[in-house]
DNA sequence: AAATTGCATCCCATCATTGGAAGCTTGGAA
DNA sequence: TTCCAAGCTTCCAATGATGGGATGCAATTT
């Protein structure tokens, strides 16, 4: 099987494969004589497994791990469960995150008249920056740069 | 006032500020005659502006939005009610998806005995893909890349 | 005068992913 | 058999916002 059909069975671009393989997260794959990389449906469920662990917000770090945890066969349910638990932490601090950000700028598109009127709310808020609740709860980062 | 000075009182560092100069979100500042950036308090009023902006999500592409009707006396309570509604929007959808991430979770590590056997759910889980209704959530994107 | 800050520019790294270019291989159609 | 379109390879670059560091002046303090 080539990239291209490995790809279209896991759900991970060709793109991504090439990336995973030099990056060290998956195996280098067998090549033919003339270099094409060749998968087999093993291959393909490690990617997939890859595929659902990104879905679920772990970083190629943690897949990492969870990878390892894996192919070990006598690796402890609550190591797993350790990777999994901090990263719910992480998601958890993220949406809070998030939900107080909505909660003010909800808060301010409330008092927007919406109307044509040059007093807009919003951006008194912005120039003021009056340190909200929602402000004081960003102070801290969350990863690697601030929330999106 | 030079570069330092204002990056304390509008909480943008000094880095930053030279970013956002190099990348056309704030005006150039002018200079001494050896070459140092100079900045007056209106400066530093736009640099908590964006700060303020920063801190509640906004994107630097969408700040820029929000100095253009800031500094445009006749612009509508309106427009900028716009930029924030679509903002809160892309929020609420990233904390859904978030949320199906960690409800998943959830479920796979209460699943888990938290033990020493070797027979882990979530593992399972990962290696199996069974489209979860999370899985199905998460299948469009949310912004460049995914959810972290 | 010497030492220590502070600032300037430039380059690099992050993280996961996409895009493109240039060149080779494969497979099917003329 | 020849030719063309896909498909594959590698390499390079860009994204977005930020931090880190090196090198070389400028300003301030000792």
């Amino acid at each position: 099987m080539n990239i291209g059909q490995a790809a279209d069975k896991s759900g991970v671009s060709a793109k991504m494969i090439r990336y995973y393989e030099k990056t060290g997260l998956i195996e280098p794959a067998e090549r033919t004589a003339s270099g094409y990389r060749v998968y087999d449906p093993r291959d393909v469920h490690t990617l997939r497994f890859v595929r659902r662990a990104r879905d679920l917000g772990f970083s190629v770090e943690q897949i990492q791990e969870l990878l390892a945890l894996w192919q070990d066969r006598s690796r402890a349910s609550a190591d797993v469960r350790a990777v999994a638990c901090a990263h719910i932490e992480r998601l958890r601090e993220k949406i809070v995150g998030m939900q107080s950000m909505v909660a003010t700028l909800d808060e301010l598109a409330a008092k927007c008249t919406d109307d044509d009127r040059p007093d807009c709310p919003i951006l008194r808020d912005l120039a003021q920056g009056s340190p909200s609740d929602c402000a004081s709860a960003l102070d801290h980062r969350f990863g690697p740069g601030r929330l999106q």
